[in-house]
DNA sequence: AGCTCATGTTAATGGGGTTTACATGACTTG
DNA sequence: CAAGTCATGTAAACCCCATTAACATGAGCT
């Protein structure tokens, strides 16, 4: 679906666009710190100056491929937690789940996004699809949270900002397709579901609890 | 307390030393991406092929860097750790907020340590100095297992890579010192401290169980 | 047809990583 | 003490990268 020669280019015709498929591909072979903006320009087939008419530097296009990396992830968390169907407790660690598919499916992205150094405010909209995508699981943590009697529930935002610090934890530190992974003697999945398990059996929210037996 | 021309140094004296300190600094203000060679040369006062005689590459330095920071890193939570006292509970709270008190005031040590790419198996001596760390934790998380009746009790390298998970993540997220960290509606401590008591009362481990009251 | 502007190219500047050949001086050894 | 040796630095060279400035080209409008 993609064509590095469109008829229609003239110059090139979609410089820009072949640049961010480049840089995602450098990024995912030699990491955030190995891609280099000269190297994406020889990929794309054109010199080493001409990012520059689409991008005012490397960092911006690291923000560019960190936006979109965002906006795949907020799609990706949002497919999984599916409106939690069938209920929310088993929808919930589908959303856990689909975090760390997403870091290991998805490396360059997660790069781009957590470990490029680049601020959130170097773009709105950066920030914007950032905050999109913890939203996704903000409100998964809500809905979860609802199922509690209301005497004592805790703070969905804290609940989220927990289970976002612990799938990028395990992310980070297993799921890395680099040399610098810690072993592990378990898939991180696992990990990541039995995390989620004991965090929710922490808060009182059970696994099971259908309300129409 | 440092200086670059120490009376016993005849070409320099102790370059290696200079160049791991200079190193840490250049790390801290610039991050390890931002940390170059040649700079932390000029910063020891010496041409910027010096450094290869006391480390192979770059990476060589970063890794000796990492290791040195396992090996404070480690220290550190023993001291937090104070083998369990006065209880298990609390103390285990305390080295959950020690982890993210040395990510904060180490910045260039954690950098080095997780988020340089600098993979474990570089140099053994930085392997052993990690899995120290880590060790640290486990025994720990154990210590905190055993006060649970013998039945039904979790693994406690579970417990020990879900606790790292978690204060890796919020270290990550919110304890950075650059621009690329995430805001927080609370001290990253405070986070910390109540994502470790809803884990463990998830595992069934209760915050007051005085054996002698 | 000719103008204009976006888009690329070339060339130049300034830095960094790394290697090779050379220099120096501290320590050893006869 | 004189000479050799080895660790430690230096200088120079090479290649790559980031970034900018001056120049070129051709698409689309008038």
């Amino acid at each position: 679906m993609s064509w590095s020669k469109d008829p229609r280019g003239y110059h090139h015709g979609n410089l820009k666009e072949a640049l961010l498929r480049a840089a995602l591909d450098l990024i995912a072979q030699k990491g955030p710190a190995g891609f280099t903006f000269a190297e994406a320009a020889r990929a794309a087939g054109v010199s080493p100056a001409a990012p520059y008419r689409h991008f005012r530097d490397r960092e911006e296009l690291m923000a560019n491929v960190a936006r979109r990396g965002f906006e795949a992830f907020a799609q990706a968390l949002t497919r999984a937690w599916d409106d939690g169907r069938p209920e929310p407790f088993s929808a919930f660690e589908r959303v856990g789940r689909a975090y760390l598919t997403f870091a290991r499916s998805e490396p360059a992205f997660y790069s781009a996004m957590f470990e490029s150094g680049v601020p959130m405010e170097a773009d709105p909209e950066l920030r914007v699809a950032g905050d999109a995508a913890f939203a996704v699981l903000r409100a998964a943590a809500e809905r979860l949270i609802a199922t509690l009697p209301a005497a004592g529930r805790p703070p969905a935002l804290m609940m989220a900002l927990h289970v976002w610090a612990m799938a990028h934890g395990i992310a980070s530190l297993f799921c890395r397709g680099d040399a610098a992974r810690r072993s592990l003697p378990m898939p991180p999945e696992d990990l990541m579901e039995a995390a989620i398990l004991v965090y929710l059996r922490g808060l009182g929210i059970d696994p099971v609890r259908p309300s129409s037996p």
